[in-house]
DNA sequence: CTCTCCCT
């Protein structure tokens, strides 16, 4: 690395002699005890008595007593038998006054996930947890609901934003909304974009005196969206249009605003979830409200799993004990898609109520294409151009699969209408005027001849002009990873006299909003990531999206005026290839973080858990397994328990994997802030601008990623691309003002934001550190020195075990392997005897060079032809639990 | 020789 000063492990003395002397036995001590935790780092019990050792050191005298009214949570978790009492006062949640009030809705949360009424649930026979008393109804009791008290509250809009108000179509509906939600706990509200709900139905509570101290209904109001910029910009629309921008405030990520004045609180899914881990019944709300529900997202799933049950406790809780407790409400809003697995009985009794309000949305006319093409984006290019020919002014909102088709069609556009340099373009695009018979599309009438290749000279300044229109097009590419810059290009007007022309991924389907579409030209296709739960390989694939997404991106072009949408694709594949809806994400993602969240709350059996829709059967299972591995649980008699590290792992707000290793750095006290600053980098992920971009803008003679700036970051030698990307980050650090951040972010062609990011989340892991380990000192910026990197890639080692590789040194004898100027390697461990565990390092690694003989990896990417490991640490097989051959 | 999109 280049800030490659090893940590010295004694110091020179200095003036504190004493201290430092203290300091050295500590370590000392710590180091005796260090080779048994290396060792019991790959055992599946983590050993709580090692830990306590350690702990000891960090947090000098006086251990907690554990006070009777201290839950015995912990009883079960030391895998010796012993109780153990380390840090429980920070990491352990406590329990509250009401002791009585919670413990009942524990047990009744145990019991319902024992027995969730699904239909195909049968045993209750092991039901481990006393239901008491207040809870002792059967699950099949209609949900009570105290009475419902007036109230009102004064607000103080401006008549024009009344005015405002009164326009949108949710507005006709707050009377009926209001009755409903007073006689029904739980409500759900369908309305399409446009129809105002998100932020007219917070405000009808508002006025209901949800929020207000003085009224029956203190507790806020929640409203929860999938992203963090909709809440922020919602919060500050809703405090506007009440003229009490104090009463409503915002909590994302990094960012809280909430103040005693908060009564409407707009958040993040995650945040919600969060609290819910620690307060099961939300006793700060009086009323909840999911929006972008349709969307289906794993957050928002999990949320009306739990909310279905914590509606329930409160709300029987308020019946039996009105003057402690009061009723909880909730609202799931949603477009208008399949509402079923959202008033499926083993969520809520009685069904819900579902209110539909109207949208103000513009008619969008459908032309599907005749044939399908095969190449989509080649049609794509046609058919934008028909459109600027020869349709009246207005936006285009193109869709597209990825980056790379974005790229390729920004420049060909670009050729045909906007004159630039002739070398900003260095990938030649002869295939302009390509003939192959295009499908006629109504109601434009066939005009496809393009040989009339606009070259000429350019009059009109950097546009030239196109034979059939008198109108330049402005080309802007839109995608997630895309400098956000470049991104907020799309929401200025464009140059006067030319219209806009957006080429987009997924994100303008639901996260950005583009002004001023009125045409859709839609390839229908998706980029996803599949997940295999058994294998864990991950898996890019571009198929059909669902006739919901393709819907959505219709109605792109409605929110102006009339518009229409150019589907690149035949009706006949619409209706019979595209699935209705697109899977929930549960079932396309890994569910360590869910199942341990859940285990921290005392849901013992997770795959019991009601939830909108099932995971795959696999997936919780695989999951239960990874977390015995990583001894975050342990085996139970009747099911696998958390144990006290997975308590720990789960406080943190970090994928399991990486949280793990962060608690045992700071158990440890062994680079407690550098594995902070790594847990970092890995949370927020590559922060490498890919290379063909990043070379084009910035080296034209760097074509090899050898001799990219990016290696000078990785060290020398080179040994992983992880702790490249922390090196990056702590260069970064060290950096004092945000100007010459941004020089060295394109100079070594980091993504800036990726590294604001990163900077966020250490200083909440620091914050997290010093709550914690007080002993632990955490001014200084970390070093990563020759010792540090050492634990960090034993770390690393251990966490990714079971992702190892091992480099094909003698390829001949390998039958089928190919193209070895790339470093072949035999996936390790249960598959490794099979052809396909045969992969190949990944071109952007910085250790393709000096291709280690071992190493772990973090993904494996299936190409067409080739799989690739990417993301790779050099190990040795000292440092693997087990190495199989 | 390449990576859709979110979140604690």
């Amino acid at each position: 690395m280049v800030a490659s000063t090893p940590v010295p492990e004694v110091t020179a003395m200095g003036k504190r002699k004493a201290k430092q002397f203290e300091k050295y036995l500590a370590k000392k001590l710590k180091k005796d005890a260090r080779p048994e935790l290396l060792a019991r780092l790959g055992q599946s019990a983590f050993r709580t008595d090692a830990l306590q050792s350690t702990k000891n050191l960090l947090v000098p005298s006086r251990r907690e007593t554990a006070k009777p009214k201290e839950a015995p949570v912990d009883n079960a978790e030391s895998s010796d038998g012993e109780p153990v009492v380390v840090a429980k006062k920070t990491f352990v949640r406590r329990v509250p006054e009401e002791a009585t009030d919670l413990n009942a809705a524990i047990a009744s949360i145990k019991r319902s996930s024992l027995n969730p009424l699904s239909d195909t649930a049968e045993s209750t026979s092991d039901v481990s947890v006393e239901p008491l008393d207040t809870v002792q109804e059967a699950d099949a009791t209609p949900d009570p609901l105290p009475p419902w008290e007036t109230y009102f509250v004064l607000t103080e809009r401006t008549r024009e934003i009344e005015e405002q108000r009164s326009k949108l179509p949710v507005f006709a509906e707050e009377q009926s909304i209001m009755e409903t939600l007073r006689s029904n706990a739980v409500t759900i509200i369908c309305g399409e974009t446009g129809s105002g709900k998100t932020t007219q139905v917070p405000q009808f509570l508002y006025e209901a005196g949800f929020g207000d101290r003085d009224s029956p209904n203190p507790g806020l109001i929640g409203v929860t969206q999938p992203r963090r910029v909709a809440a922020v910009s919602m919060a500050r629309r809703v405090g506007e249009e009440l003229g009490r921008p104090l009463h409503v405030a915002h909590q994302v990520r990094y960012d809280a605003v909430v103040t005693r004045d908060t009564r409407i609180k707009f958040m993040t899914d995650g945040i919600l979830l969060r609290e819910l881990a620690d307060d099961f019944l939300l006793t700060k709300y009086s009323a909840i409200l999911l929006d972008e529900a349709h969307e289906r997202n794993l957050n928002t799933d999990i949320l009306i799993g739990m909310l279905s049950r914590a509606v329930r406790l409160r709300n029987r809780l308020a019946c039996s004990q009105p003057e402690k407790t009061r009723p909880l409400r909730l609202v799931i809003m949603s477009a208008t898609l399949n509402i079923d697995e959202f008033t499926a009985p083993r969520l809520f009794t009685p069904t819900p109520p579902i209110i539909r309000v109207d949208a103000r949305q513009h008619p969008v006319t459908m032309h599907f294409s005749r044939k399908t093409p095969t190449d989509h984006v080649d049609a794509a290019y046609r058919m934008i151009c028909k459109v600027h020919a020869n349709l009246p002014p207005g936006g285009v909102l193109v869709f597209l699969t990825g980056k790379q088709e974005i790229v390729r069609l920004a420049r060909r556009l670009a050729q045909r209408y906007n004159k630039r340099p002739i070398n900003a373009w260095n990938e030649d695009d002869d295939d302009d005027g390509a003939e192959g018979p295009m499908e006629t599309i109504e109601p434009i009438e066939s005009e496809e001849d393009e040989k009339a290749q606009s070259d000429s000279d350019d009059s009109m300044g950097q546009f030239s002009m196109d034979a059939e229109t008198r109108e330049p097009l402005h080309v802007l590419p839109l995608y997630s990873l895309l400098a956000p810059e470049e991104q907020n290009k799309v929401f200025q007007l464009p140059p006067e006299g030319t219209r806009l022309c957006v080429l987009a991924t997924n994100v303008a389907e639901t996260s950005l909003t583009i002004p001023n579409i009125r045409y859709v030209v839609d390839c229908g296709l998706v980029k996803q990531r599949h997940f295999d739960a058994t294998s864990g390989a991950q898996q890019y694939r571009v198929e059909w999206t669902s006739q919901a997404s393709a819907t959505q991106r219709a109605g792109r072009a409605g929110r102006v005026g009339p518009g229409h949408c150019y589907r690149l694709f035949s009706s006949a594949v619409f209706d019979q290839q595209f699935p209705p809806f697109s899977p929930p994400e549960i079932q396309r993602t890994p569910m360590e973080s869910l199942v341990l969240q859940l285990k921290t709350m005392g849901i013992d059996h997770p795959e019991r858990f009601p939830l909108p829709s099932a995971p795959p059967s696999g997936a919780v299972i695989a999951a239960q397994q990874s977390l015995l591995r990583m001894g975050a649980l342990c085996a139970g008699d009747d099911f696998p328990r958390i144990t006290l590290l997975g308590r720990k792992m789960a406080k943190l707000p970090i994928a399991p994997i990486w949280s793990r290793l962060l608690v045992m750095s700071w158990e440890m006290d062994e680079y407690p802030l550098l594995a902070a600053a790594f847990a970092s980098v890995m949370s927020v992920g590559d922060p490498f601008l890919d290379d063909q971009s990043f070379d084009k803008d910035h080296t034209e003679q760097s074509q090899s990623h050898s001799h990219s700036p990016r290696t000078e970051l990785a060290g020398k030698p080179p040994t992983s691309d992880l702790l490249m990307w922390l090196n990056a980050l702590l260069q970064y650090l060290a950096i004092p003002t945000k100007n010459a951040r941004n020089e060295y972010c394109s100079r070594f062609g980091l993504m800036g934001k990726r590294m604001e990011e990163m900077t966020q989340q250490f200083q909440l892991l620091k914050r997290l550190l010093k709550q914690n380990y007080p002993g632990v000192d955490c001014q200084e910026l970390p070093k990563l020195g020759r010792s540090g990197q050492q634990h960090l890639r034993k770390l690393i080692s251990q966490s990714l075990s079971e992702r190892a590789a091992e480099r094909i040194v003698n390829p001949k004898n390998v039958p089928g392997l190919k193209r070895m100027p790339f470093p072949a390697y035999r996936i390790l461990g249960r598959a490794a005897d099979d052809v396909s565990a045969v992969v190949y390092l990944h071109p952007t690694s910085v250790l393709r060079t000096m291709p280690p003989l071992l190493l772990v990896y973090t993904e494996l990417i299936t190409a067409p032809e080739t799989r690739y490991i990417k993301y790779v640490t050099a190990t040795e097989s000292a440092w693997l639990p087990s190495v199989d051959k």
